[in-house]
DNA sequence: GCATAATCCTCCCATATGGGACGAATTGTA
DNA sequence: TACAATTCGTCCCATATGGGAGGATTATGC
């Protein structure tokens, strides 16, 4: 009997998952748990979507964390972006620099303090962030697809509570 | 009334939280509530030991990585590494030269299949890898502690969810 | 069995990233 | 007001990181 050509099904089936990795027992016997899952799922969600944009559109990580930051509040300046994202102070001015080179934002004086500079978005930036955020959108969705919505309303929940409390280190 | 020096209690109170900065509620804006807040854990958590082990050890994230792997399972291949942890081949290639010159891991032959190394972990590996991961732990239980009992299972039971689900995404 | 393709790891190189220092500006103190 | 101390953003530089090529080994197809 001929081997027939691979079905759709079949290519699904071959889609390897995370529990069959030699490594997956890892998860259980690694002392730190939570937090070495936390990172395992932030890893697994983030770094591909960062690398795609970085190759496909030239913006690097800090550019897409100010596009981010701007575009839940306009007139920010670094230090806040600095203090929320952890971020070292010359990461975002680079960042910042980037952004303004390529008129996605301006760089605008602060009336109340002449050393720093109010960020703004333009409408470029406004459009490049209305069309990268849906994919972390969808990864997101894809990431959370197996919870239920119970499920999901804790995580919710848990990861409100866990942020809340979180003091700045600095 | 002379204003008296600061008491260790006014110095708790002056650490402050994340919630009170400028931009907390982007967590609530975000179109990525819980990606972003996984993210966020994740930065907080790992970003300043990793850098502080980078500095006083010299060790830098792919060794460390190597060494978590290494301990959790001896006798492993790069690849197997590299298909968990989505890190690039060079990277980990670097690391375990870096760690072999260190003389905390030997490469040795794969009897299976001459092109792979196992890495083994030495004494010297192990001894490091047990003064090192308590640093984790001890801010794991940190980020950790604002959680009730129930919380933290149910953080758990989600997390182990989520991991177990994922495809890998080469 | 042999040629071709695929896989594994390493090396080279361009770039992203973080530490430290600097000038400008503000705040604190006498 | 003067003067020191702090803060802000930027620049310089060393290093970590990732893409791609290449030699060696194994798997695949005829």
């Amino acid at each position: 009997m001929p081997r027939p050509s691979k079905t759709p099904a079949d290519m699904e089936e071959t889609v390897p998952l995370v529990r069959d990795l030699k490594l997956f027992g890892l998860f259980d016997t690694v002392p730190i748990r939570q937090a070495y899952r936390l990172a395992f799922l932030t890893n697994f969600y983030r770094a591909p979507l960062l690398r795609r944009i970085e190759q496909e559109h030239g913006l690097t990580r800090p550019e897409w964390t100010i596009l981010i930051c701007l575009s839940h509040q306009d007139g920010l300046n670094p230090r806040d972006i600095c203090d929320f994202t952890e971020q070292p102070r010359n990461n975002v001015s680079r960042g910042a620099a980037l952004l303004e080179a390529k008129g996605l934002i301006t760089r605008g004086p602060d009336p109340d303090d002449a050393r720093r500079a109010l960020l703004h978005l333009t409408e470029s930036g406004r459009a490049l962030y209305a069309r990268l955020m849906p994919l972390f959108q969808a990864r997101e969705a894809e990431m959370l697809a197996v919870l239920s919505p119970e499920e999901r309303a804790q995580l919710d929940h848990l990861l409100t509570r866990l942020t809340a409390e979180l003091p700045v280190w600095r």
